[in-house]
RNA sequence: GGGCGUGUAGCUCAGUUGGUUAGAGCAUGCGCUUGAUAAGCGCAGGGUCACUGGUUCAACUCCAGUCACGCCCA
């Protein structure tokens, strides 16, 4: 007889090899089959409501692995929350309007128009422009005849109705929608992704809407002026990414602008805009640089000290002298007369553009003309003043009175260069030279902003544009509560709105503007996870301008606002309300379809007593205010996760942390504004993804070698499971590193935990829990004692995940795996395992024991590896739900008794006295395994009682074949190790004294003998 | 350039209110085992706590500055 064959050796059908790549579809399969999230959610119907709301990515291109960081960081958190018996269900969104889109796809329909056009008959252009009306459709074969060839794309393009560009866009974005969802489902991210929340559905156009016509109603939008790029051949403005940087010669002069009062005294500004100076209105210096007022024959000017030289040299100042030194303060207080226009201006602080490396230390302001320019004028009360019309050309504007603009000879004149030279440029330069006020004049080359369409420069212009107000007073709006008495569709009624608001003034916070109130907010209604994104986002509210919520954009929700015969807008809640409710039969594609006096018969209220319109506006609302709605749109909206007392409000926004200047922000100022409270309690944000070398994986690094971006990749190679351990394994409040040494790291670590998973599973396999689970008062002292350890790291487990500190789960589980489960417990109970008679009280006890371990190493890792612990689920006997994601934690550990805790920690010291013993005999080739081994503890005291007092459990913690105890040696506990007595048995390998007294097993020790007799095949 | 962060062994993380020779797991090297075997166990090596200066009897820890990196602005 083999005695080994009547050993009880582990046995299991689960993989040592994980091969996540090829097993992970397949259990999607199955769990989509089995309808798995709809299974959770109805297990969870009733439970306590954990929403964690979406933010939606944008539906352009494969999942980024950044993404997919955040995804996953959210499906752990909606997991763990399950788990623990939350009703957490997950309604995945994405953001689908914007330009990024329509700038791919506008790109593509003129790519492959510009392929065809020289082919183009007129005959197929009548056929293109076969929707449009008969004049709009002349107008384009006229011109295609006229510019047949390459410029043929353009002029088509710019025929195209807005509905084709928005047909082509929704294509394009429901397209990646689909890509994208199927790879955040390989990631094992459950929700609900038959019904996930798209910006281009009706329904949200339609409710974001609602929340705009209540923020309109309470009077935060307002109708202003701000700096665009604009493109003069194609007429329209641009956005930020359909600009192109290009070197340009622009005319770079010095201006005299002589000083109120002060005779003879001039200031020289620079600028590179000549044109530019018909609007100038002011004039910046820097508060930080010292300045030169310099006598020049019969002239004295001043300019910066640093700059003086070189400005001499320039304007050919032989010799002059310099009278004193001026600083900030005393610019502050100068006025100066404008070189040829009836006005005069003052000079402001500009510390942060203007330089000492080029110019003359002042530079010309005109804040219809430039960023800082416009900032510098909202911050000091300057009209918003841009004397151009949308032909690119010099013209009177109503922001100040006629007399004192620009002279009348500069009409009409145009900034549109023509071979580096514009006629405005020129007039301009042509007023200064008559009026002597040009010192000095040259060419000036520089990277300047050009159209991407006609390559020619772009110019800085004002132009009227909607934007939310937020130093807005909110408790003027208490007024507009009164007029709405009935709830709207999204379920928000007058009394949701205002109460929240309210009781904040009540408690003494949140009185004054929107700004205030959303400070107040940030700073005592949320919580900051980590706590400085509270000052991240109050920074970024602090210093916000007002709101620009326009965009002269198609791909977009169209802002329903009108213009009356005069031209003035028209921008009412109610009609708002209305379009919201054509929008959400029709869709937005209504707004661009019908004519202005189709829209406005659909929309007038029926009490209008305003102006009729006479036009309908073009404008969409930006992309942020899109996303920013979802409150009411998606929180708001739909039961599953709709609050009880604030419908609108979540628990939790989860984004990266440069979500805090966007969507944090906008949906924070949205919600206070339009819904009157926050819409998260909890704010928890993440780091970004670097590489090794810690920079961001978008650089590529010398060599050329780009690492891969996608999710895809590392899906592809790693399996979903090995990504999220990874995702997992690191501090993600920090930026988190990707690169091949840390992944494989984490994939041995994996390697780990599966092992550890099998070993447990694999001695089980003759264990039915029903029959033969052995009560806790009963299991052996070594079983007691690793679930004492189990309990442990299950407390801290559940802190770490409550804290959402993966990381910690990461480390307490992987160690606990190395340390005193694969190192200690489950190298000791081997011995016990295999070789006591299999239905003997002491290995029923140890697998009591591993099958507690078994359930409950699975539950915790289930929300992290989602897949491997569904797997590792399916094999433990008399498993409570048939998946691990259905079933409720459930406690495997238990408390021991404090004495139990006391002898074990002096086990425990024992061994660590004896194992450094042991390893000398096996260096000194005395021994070879612990087995061959006997270890004497000498000493008394506590330490050696408690040897005495658990003896079995001593010689089975330190893996030998006998402990024995001797009093020599006095207080202090030492061990000595020598070869084991007797004879080693055949089964056991143990070294016994009785091997040899059995005369049926003369191999067998004495406990083997009974096991044997005990087996049946 | 400004704001907000981060910087502890090769990697990922601990490190309490300042208080012994700064810890853990993984990885590496050397052994043991061959009844978890493309597994398991043991032992060992490895750190100027980014850098510089200051406070203190004492600094990884507190303060100031520098550098590097990330995010957001300009």
């Amino acid at each position: 007889m083999e005695y080994k064959d009547t050993l009880n050796l582990p046995r299991t059908d689960f993989a040592m090899k994980a091969d996540l790549v090829t097993r992970e579809p397949e259990r999607l399969k199955k769990w989509e089959a089995a309808n798995l999230y709809a299974k959770i959610q109805a297990a969870r119907a009733n439970a306590e409501k954990f929403v964690l709301h979406d933010g939606p990515p944008f539906a352009n291109g494969d999942v980024h692995i950044g993404t997919a960081l955040n995804k996953i960081l959210k499906d752990i958190i909606i997991k763990y929350k399950t788990l623990r018996g939350f009703s957490a269900p997950y309604i995945p969104g994405w953001d689908c309007h914007g330009l990024p889109i329509e700038f791919k796809v506008t790109q593509e329909m003129r790519k492959a128009l510009m392929k065809s056009a020289r082919e183009l008959t007129e005959q197929e252009v009548r056929q293109a422009g076969e929707n449009l009306s008969p004049e709009a459709a002349e107008a384009m074969i006229g011109r295609f005849v006229e510019v047949q060839g390459d410029r043929g794309a353009e002029m088509i393009m710019s025929m195209l109705p807005p509905t084709e560009i928005r047909q082509a866009c929704e294509t394009y974005a429901l397209k990646y929608v689909r890509e994208q969802r199927t790879q955040f489902k390989r990631l094992g991210v459950l929700g609900d992704w038959e019904n996930p929340y798209l910006t281009l559905n009706k329904e949200y156009e339609a409710d974001e809407l609602r929340l705009f016509a209540d923020i309109v109603e309470k009077g935060f939008v307002y109708r202003g002026k701000k700096p665009v790029y604009w493109s003069i051949p194609c007429r329209t403005a641009l956005a930020e990414a359909e600009v192109e940087y290009a070197d340009h010669v622009s005319q770079s002069v010095f201006v005299k602008f002589p000083v109120v009062g002060r005779p003879g005294v001039n200031i020289v500004i620079w600028t590179t805009t000549p044109w530019t100076l018909p609007a100038n209105l002011a004039v910046a210096y820097n508060s930080t640089f010292s300045y030169s007022l310099v006598q020049v024959g019969e002239e004295q000017f001043i300019v910066s000290a640093m700059l003086l030289s070189v400005v001499a040299g320039k304007c050919g100042w032989q010799d002059y002298q310099i009278v004193r030194s001026l600083d900030g303060e005393h610019l502050k207080s100068l006025e100066y007369q404008h070189p040829f226009c009836n006005r005069t201006g003052k000079l402001f602080s500009g510390d942060n553009f203007v330089t000492n490396d080029t110019g003359t230390g002042f530079v010309h302001i005109a804040p219809g003309h430039g960023l800082d320019d416009y900032n510098i004028g909202r911050q000091n009360g300057l009209p918003i003043y841009s004397p151009v019309n949308d032909d690119g050309a010099l013209a009177y504007s109503n922001e100040l009175p006629v007399e004192q603009q620009l002279p009348a000879e500069m009409l009409g004149k145009s900034i549109l260069e023509k071979h580096g030279k514009s006629d405005a440029n020129e007039a301009v330069l042509h007023e200064l030279r008559v009026r002597k006020a040009l010192l000095h004049q040259e060419n000036y080359h520089h990277s300047y902003p050009h159209c991407w369409r006609s390559k020619t420069p772009v110019i800085f212009r004002a132009m009227d544009q909607w934007f939310i107000k937020v130093d807005h007073e909110m408790d003027e709006f208490k007024e507009h509560a009164k007029r709405r008495l009935q709830p709207d569709e999204t379920g928000m009624s007058p009394g949701i709105l205002y109460s929240d608001f309210e009781s904040q003034l009540k408690a003494g916070r949140g009185t004054g503007t929107l700004r205030t109130r959303a400070l107040a907010a940030v700073e005592h209604e949320v919580n900051w996870i980590p706590d400085w994104g509270k000052n991240r986002i109050a920074g970024a509210v602090d210093s916000r301008p007002d709101w620009c919520i326009s965009r002269q954009r198609t791909w977009g929700v169209p802002i329903p606002a009108f213009y009356d015969a005069k031209g003035e807008p028209i921008l009412d809640a109610d009609i708002v309300r209305n379009a919201a409710k054509l929008i959400d039969e029709h869709g937005s594609n209504v707004w661009f379809e019908k004519s202005a006096s189709e829209l406005w018969s659909l929309v007038k209220p029926q009490d209008w007593k305003g102006a009729e319109a006479a036009a309908k506006s073009n404008d969409t609302l930006d992309v942020w205010i899109d996303s920013g709605s979802s409150s009411r749109a998606v929180i708001a909206r739909r039961k599953e996760i709709s609050g009880k007392e604030k419908p609108f409000q979540a628990d939790m926004y989860l984004e990266g942390s440069d979500q805090h200047r966007g969507w944090f922000q906008s949906s924070l100022l949205l919600s206070l504004a339009g819904n009157g409270a926050a819409p998260f309690k909890t704010v928890l944000t993440h780091g970004f993804m670097v590489d090794a070398d810690r920079e961001k994986i978008s650089k590529s690094k010398q060599g050329g070698y780009e690492k891969p971006q996608t999710a895809e990749a590392y899906v592809k190679k790693y399996g979903a499971d090995v990504v999220r351990l990874w995702v997992a394994s690191q501090d993600f409040r920090n930026d988190i590193v990707v690169s091949e040494e840390r992944i494989n790291k984490v994939g041995e670590t994996y390697r780990g935990i599966r092992n550890a998973l099998r070993y447990q599973l694999s001695n089980l396999f003759d264990f039915d829990p029903a029959k033969y689970t052995v009560a806790e008062d009963q299991l052996t002292s070594l079983d007691r004692w690793i679930l004492g350890e189990f309990s442990r790291i299950e407390a801290d487990v559940i802190t770490a995940y409550d804290n959402s500190e993966f990381h910690v789960v990461y480390q307490k589980l992987s160690q606990f795996v190395a340390v005193e489960l694969s190192s200690i417990y489950h190298d000791v109970i081997k011995d016990r395992m295999y070789t006591d008679a299999a239905n003997s009280p002491r290995r029923r006890s140890t697998q009591t024991a591993l099958h507690r371990l078994v359930t409950g190493l699975s539950q915790m890792l289930s929300p992290i590896l989602v897949f491997t612990a569904d797997e590792a689920w399916e094999f433990i006997p008399g498993r409570p739900a048939n998946s691990v994601h259905l079933a409720g934690w459930k406690a495997g550990g238990l408390t021991r008794r404090d004495t139990e805790v006391e002898s074990w920690k002096n086990l425990f010291l024992l061994r660590e006295l004896a194992l450094p013993e042991l390893e000398k005999a096996r260096q000194a080739k005395q021994i070879g395994k612990s087995l061959e081994a006997k270890v004497v503890v000498n000493g008394s005291g506590p330490l050696a009682l408690d040897a005495k007092l658990n003896l079995d459990s001593l010689r089975e913690l330190l893996n030998v074949s006998q402990v024995e105890l001797t009093n020599g040696g006095g207080e202090t506990v030492f061990a000595t190790v020598t070869r084991a007595d007797g004879q080693k048995c055949e089964r056991c390998w143990h070294w016994e004294t009785d091997v040899g007294s059995h005369a049926s097993h003369p191999t067998l020790c004495g406990r083997c003998v009974d096991a044997v007799k005990e087996f049946k095949a």
